[in-house]
RNA sequence: GCCCGGGUGGCGAAACAGGUAGACGCAAGGGACUUAAAAUCCCUCGAUCCGUAAGGGUCGUGCCGGUUCGAUUCCGGCCCCGGGCACCA
């Protein structure tokens, strides 16, 4: 042993022989318990940053802990390998899409293996390869037979200029971030999954995961956002057609004064044939990012397309317009409006002197007064022929009744949940396996003839996708008639991809099948560990994936992951670290100066996983120094400890002092315990500060403590393993605890040491600290009081007559009610 | 705009189920060692007031109010910061 601690060297050494120990290559033949953590896998930027670091440190400590614990523990990794950032990078570099992500991969894994996480490299997946994504294309087909997928025009960003799609972050100030040119809305044939065919499912289960945090379930609530309601339909004036609505509130449908639609609405389009106004406010307002940030935000403007509807029930004449703020994509493109009872409404109304009806008044019977906002809370109705007098709970079913009567609605359930648009107008993704036949129309890819191979070996000269003008990729033959047909060239969204990963690490060897017993053998993710920016999109699509293949037989359980930990961003001066900000630190320099133990630690103890973290290069500094510590302890007590570990001294012959030494360590190692459980990493990584912090006190008299200086150490090193699995794996052996701390089990408690008689309660008068007393364990109201009356600085503001009431709150305080004296 | 979080010393944080606010660490100040520096070790460290001191008082967990013997913790209202909003991943 070495007297200088030097991580590098140390380091590498013990990667080496966990690498050719195969030390974390599990397999399913194993009679421990089995336990699959897994950590989102990350897009192949370029280099790991320590967004990273954290979020497979979090994933590491759990996963090495687990091992502790004597389970058989599955660890993978794998790469996120298509997306946009490689068709950038491609154009910019002059180099394949295909190229740049490989070497990407090849750094980012040294990175990865550097920080010695027990990964089972055995199983890693690359996402752009098509042994992974061949059976993506397999499951599409799949859905698409059970129906679960359809094609719709759905609106995209248009370059004009590119003559391209533009992704929403490529849309700055409404311009292609390229061309500078005006984006367009354009309406493009796409493909969509029914995950709204899951939409109850998928929200029922929320309360079945209890390992999710409640703030991801309540996101995801909301986002599926269930609402009960009515769709109702308003017969056009003068015409055989209908308007249909959905409203959430038919209680109000005496109060509507105008309809509104979307500008992309067929009716609209239809009105502006006559109308160049409205033609030129369409043409103006079409134009929209369709991020719904941007909706909310903008403007509320419209204009009356002439056209009327008649009221369902009252056959008044409803003047039709169109609004900015309508979406073609959700419901109907078309709401009704009231604007005496919704705020929206109301402000709308307000702008363009449209008459406000109101029908609803406040339960107590008032009035609602108009002149500033809508009344939008339920009430009792007003000014609604045979409903007046009702309640709104009482009307709703009432009047749904009288339109289903009329055949003009009925009850509707509603979700804000949209239906999932997976074709991207991309090179870099998975190749949608659908052509088109000339005879047949739109065809699916044989099975046999899968994987649809997307050509890797392409330079990008402009952002237009070059699987356009490849006749290579391009033509083919149509599966049911025989003659020539053309490749659809859109490519999935890579959402697609990260949907079913974490089933395939089970078997990526597996080229038969999508997948096998094994998945079945860890699925489903005991731990799921990412970013709370993935609380909604890519958590649910995943959910998703994972039902449809519950219900294709691929897999048994109906959820993906039992528990998730959203880690939070890794912050420097106060915002995310991030390349364009400038404020990374590069986890490579800092793995090179202090070591990857070092990096680990500082993370743990710098933040609980779920908050963000403040980077602080003295921190990194205080947690170098803490391994420093701990190396120069065992150094200077190597003779001691490797003695008392051949067992000089028992137990028995400690002394009432260690006896108090061993009750302080074992209480802390009751709350590392806890703090394991509810992952509250970084306090355990405190306990083991304060731990070396007693070790080394107990050093002073080292003769007569060897007893608890060689428990006490074995505790620190065993729950430090999982942080800093390299030191102390190191210490472990070479101090001769044993041979190999990684799969040592976890220390336990000693409750017996725990024990005993005395206890500290707090003295409070009325509510206020004022002294404190050491008091029998078990003690009664009325002893604690004696003793607390014996204290000068309580017999100050009390007197045993003037005490009205006591509060014991055992093992705590007392809490001594009296008025005071003067 | 909507949905979901968060706000505690100079800083990161802790306080398990409403019961000692600030554990552990960083920074800072003082000291030891050293020719010197680095490293290491020891001490002090929320604000303020009284006291030579020992000690004690008051205030203090974003702001305003409520419940309670007692509130960082529970309830109502507000302010600020962060995440997501369906084509960034």
């Amino acid at each position: 042993m070495q007297e200088n601690y030097q991580p590098e060297i140390l380091e590498t050494n013990i990667q080496k022989n966990w690498q050719e120990e195969k030390k974390f290559v599990v397999s399913e033949n194993s009679t421990k318990e089995n336990f699959y953590c897994l950590s989102m896998l990350p897009y192949p930027s370029g280099h790991i940053h320590m967004g990273h670091v954290r979020n497979y440190t979090i994933g590491d400590v759990i996963t090495r802990y687990q091992y502790m614990l004597g389970k058989n523990v599955l660890q993978p990794m794998g790469w996120d390998a298509f997306g946009l950032p490689a068709e950038n990078a491609a154009l910019e570099h002059k180099l394949s899409p295909a190229t740049w992500t490989y070497k990407n991969i090849a750094e980012m894994r040294k990175t990865l293996k550097r920080l010695g996480f027990a990964i089972d490299w055995s199983r890693e997946i690359t996402t752009c390869k098509p042994e992974y994504y061949r059976w993506e294309q397999w499951l599409f087909l799949r859905m698409y037979e059970k129906g679960l997928v359809y094609k719709k025009k759905s609106a995209v960003n248009w370059d004009p200029v590119d003559q391209t799609v533009l992704a929403n972050e490529q849309v700055i100030n409404g311009r292609g971030w390229r061309s500078d040119a005006l984006v367009e809305r354009r309406e493009i044939n796409q493909w969509f999954l029914k995950i709204t065919n899951y939409a109850d499912e998928l929200l029922e289960y929320l309360d079945k995961l209890p390992g999710w945090p409640e703030e991801v379930r309540a996101m995801q609530r909301n986002w599926i956002g269930r609402s009960t309601g009515a769709s109702i339909d308003f017969p056009l004036q003068n015409s055989q057609e209908k308007i249909n609505i959905f409203t959430t509130r038919p209680d109000t449908l005496f109060g509507v004064t105008y309809l509104a639609i979307s500008p992309a609405h067929p009716l609209a389009r239809t009105a502006a044939e006559k109308n160049n106004n409205l033609k030129d406010f369409i043409q103006k307002h079409q134009n929209i990012k369709s991020a719904e940030a941007d909706i909310a935000t903008l403007e509320k403007v419209g204009m009356p397309t002439g056209l009327n509807a008649i009221h369902p029930l009252t056959k008044e004449v409803i003047p039709i317009w169109v609004a900015n703020f309508v979406l073609m994509e959700y419901g109907s493109g078309a709401v009704m409006s009231v604007p005496a009872h919704d705020q929206r409404d109301f402000e709308f109304a307000k702008k363009y002197s449209l008459p406000i009806k109101g029908v609803i008044k406040l339960k107590d019977n008032k009035e609602w007064d108009f002149s500033a906002s809508a009344l939008t809370e339920y009430g009792v109705l007003y000014n609604s022929n045979m409903f007046s007098g009702l309640s709104s709970e009482e009307a709703i079913p009432k009047i749904i009744s009288q339109l289903e009567e009329l055949k003009l609605g009925q009850k509707q359930i509603h979700y804000r949940l949209r239906d999932w648009g997976v074709s991207r107008q991309r090179y870099w993704g998975t190749p949608i396996p659908m052509l088109n036949c000339p005879k047949c129309g739109t065809v699916p890819v044989a099975e046999k003839d899968l994987p649809v191979l997307l050509p890797e070996n392409v330079v990008l000269n402009d952002p237009r996708s070059p699987l356009l003008s490849m006749p290579s990729f391009l033509e083919t033959t149509c599966p049911k008639c025989g003659e020539k047909a053309t490749r659809e060239t859109d490519t999935f969204d890579t959402f697609m991809e990260s949907s079913w990963y974490y089933a395939r690490y089970c078997c990526p060897d597996q080229n038969s099948a999508m997948l096998d017993e094994r998945a079945n053998y860890w699925l489903p993710v005991d731990q799921y560990i990412g970013g709370i920016e993935h609380a909604i999109l890519h958590l649910l699509y995943a959910r998703f994936f994972f039902k449809v293949m519950r219900d294709f037989g691929l897999v048994k359980a109906d959820e993906p992951f039992t528990n998730l930990l959203t880690q939070g961003m890794v912050l420097k001066d106060g915002s995310k670290m991030s390349k364009s900000k400038g404020n990374t630190v590069s986890p490579e320099d800092m793995i090179a100066k202090y070591g990857a133990d070092t990096a680990r630690l500082f993370i743990i103890f710098a933040a609980p996983p779920e908050h963000s973290l403040e980077w602080s290069d003295s921190g990194v500094e205080g947690a170098h120094r803490f391994l420093k510590r701990l190396w120069s302890f065992a150094y200077t007590q190597k003779s001691l400890l490797l003695e008392q570990n051949e067992k000089q001294i028992s137990l028995s012959e400690i002394n009432a002092e260690q006896k108090n030494i061993r009750r302080e360590m074992h209480k802390i190692l009751k709350q590392i315990n806890a703090d394991m459980e509810r992952k509250q990493f970084n306090t355990v990584a405190s306990a083991a500060m304060k731990l070396l912090n007693i070790l080394q006190e107990l050093t002073k008299d080292s003769k007569n403590n060897a007893y608890p200086i060689q428990e006490g150490f074995s505790i620190l090193l065993r729950i430090l393993s999982p942080i800093t699995p390299h030191i102390t794996q190191y210490l472990w052996s070479e101090l001769k605890f044993g041979p190999d701390i990684t799969i040592t089990s976890w220390p336990k408690v000693d409750e017996q040491a725990l024990e005993t008689t005395a206890i500290e309660l707090m003295v409070q008068i009325n509510g206020k600290l004022r002294g404190k007393i050491t008091a029998p364990k078990n003690v009664t109201q009325e002893t604690a009081l004696e003793l607390a009356l014996r204290e000068e600085n309580i017999t100050k503001y009390v007197t045993k007559e003037t005490v009205k009431k006591i509060i014991l709150v055992p093992g705590r305080l007392i809490n001594i009610i009296a008025p005071l004296r003067n």
